[in-house]
DNA sequence: ATCGAATATACGAAATTTCATATGTATTGG
DNA sequence: CCAATACATATGAAATTTCGTATATTCGAT
């Protein structure tokens, strides 16, 4: 289901799990589960089920490579949408700076190749 | 309490009635309880309680005039969370077009004066 | 085949949100 | 002072969301 009106939008990103892990994806533009997992400093099964509302909500879409599932910003989200997230993510960047660094610190972060 | 963090403010805007009443206040100026009321054809508590939910989140201002309580969007409201309002308003005019339609039939109108 | 790593989902319990109804407060007009 | 209008808030029930734990699935390597 992907109806885009705001209170569903609103609603997709109103959790700070789910809006770290939208804008980070936004600014990384492609992470996996245990990327994620690592810079939220939150369990798997959490991230997992985030991860799993927001792509059903049509803002994430996935594809596996490999052990891996990777994702992004889904292609085809309304520009409306990307420009809101583009808006919070400018705005934001202190906020996320946690989960950058944590991002950053990883060891042994998976080699993306295609 | 005002922070404006992402999922905050999104949390405030993620329920619809919410958002209707955010978007048709950002569109208009300015609105009373009785006009959102009509417009949104809620019952009377139902919009007092999600306009206080607004105007403690920081999002709304209010001010009387006579028997009349005023909304509007806050003036201190950071550029960020102006310009999401923005872009979600001029990308879904016809998402509120019902609610404004019902606002602009409303009979008796109280009158702004200052 | 089997094992380990990465990820997803099922399941209750706890917390949060939303609602309708009832009632309280403030202001205006008589 | 009294009644009416506009608005706010209290209350408890119902619905929804979130969570940790346990378990299932999928893939690569041995």
């Amino acid at each position: 289901m992907t109806s885009f009106t705001p209170d569903i939008i609103c609603k997709t990103l109103a959790d700070a799990t789910r809006a770290r892990i939208a804008l980070l994806v936004a600014r990384e533009k492609e992470l996996c589960v245990c990327e994620l997992t690592c810079a939220l400093d939150e369990i798997q099964p959490k991230i997992s089920r985030h991860l799993a509302l927001l792509r059903e909500a049509g803002l994430l879409a996935d594809r596996r490579q490999g052990q891996w599932i990777y994702y992004r910003l889904h292609p085809e989200l309304p520009k409306w949408v990307l420009q809101m997230m583009q808006t919070m993510l400018a705005a934001n960047a202190e906020w996320l700076d946690e989960n950058h660094q944590r991002l950053c610190a990883m060891q042994d972060r998976p080699n993306r190749c295609c």
